[in-house]
DNA sequence: TATCAATCTTTGATGTATCAAATACATTTT
DNA sequence: AAAATGTATTTGATACATCAAAGATTGATA
């Protein structure tokens, strides 16, 4: 009754963990140099020119002080740069480099190649009912 | 159409994070000095007496390289024991204390709360439908 | 039985998560 | 303007994730 495998913390913690190595490994296989929540943190300030950093934190819901780990990391392997803000000098500019750029349009492919081997077999209705469940539980949760 | 929310891979995320920091919140709160994880795994193993590192680790998706640091700090606060096993010296017998015991007793009327309250509003048959697919999922990326 | 291969666990290196406290700057209040 | 309050980011401490390599032990093979 209270076994773990029946329990949907359970499924989701491993679905999204298989995922992420799945799709990790493939990042790896193509020699992209690039960690799926890197990916992420790029791809939010692509989508969002001049976001802040506790806004992208809210975005990608991963905490401040994860993100400016991140972003410091980013800023290492050349995919962002950093500039203080002359209008709020506690925030900072972050702006995605050429090759920032470049590795997400590479990556991209792969992604929904990865996504789409992932949701093989799932139809697209049990797919909404799972979203929407999802965050239903995230609103709970709050 | 490729926005964040819509992406089920992020809604997983967010909703197993919101939920794990909801459900540390209310172990925090209650002054229970254990983590998710930690629970976790002491509960595979009064699940599965005598089982190995190697097995439980598979149990509970970890890394063995987690699961080893893991029990190190169990050890440490006292919830578990570990001793070689005679018959293979490679491994370890890992035993929960009674202390051990005890908390997870005490913090068990505390997870199904938890669950509960994330799982309010959701049907029966979205919560099969989600788990279905979320298991479906884990298969097509191992 | 000495060697080789397989198994279980640990260690090291690097990346991420979370909380709390500290910094640094901005805005509001007095 | 000085003080209080609020906001954005960083830092420190601790926990967990993942890979690769190393250790230790066992079982199979030559």
């Amino acid at each position: 009754m209270d076994k773990l495998k029946d329990i949907i913390f359970y499924s989701m913690d491993k679905a999204i963990k298989t995922y992420r190595t799945f799709a990790q490994k493939k990042l790896k296989e193509n020699n992209y140099k690039i960690t799926i929540d890197q990916w992420l943190i790029i791809k939010a300030i692509l989508e969002n020119p001049g976001i802040s950093q506790q806004d992208l934190a809210e975005m990608v819901f991963k905490d401040n002080a994860s993100v400016t780990r991140i972003i410091e990391l980013l800023v290492q392997s050349k995919y962002l740069e950093r500039e203080n803000n002359p209008n709020d000098r506690r925030k900072s500019n972050l702006t995605v480099t050429l090759e920032g750029e470049s590795i997400i349009k590479k990556v991209h492919s792969l992604v929904l190649q990865n996504r789409k081997i992932a949701l093989k077999g799932v139809s697209q209705e049990d797919l909404e009912i799972t979203n929407r469940t999802l965050k239903k539980i995230t609103e709970n949760c709050i």
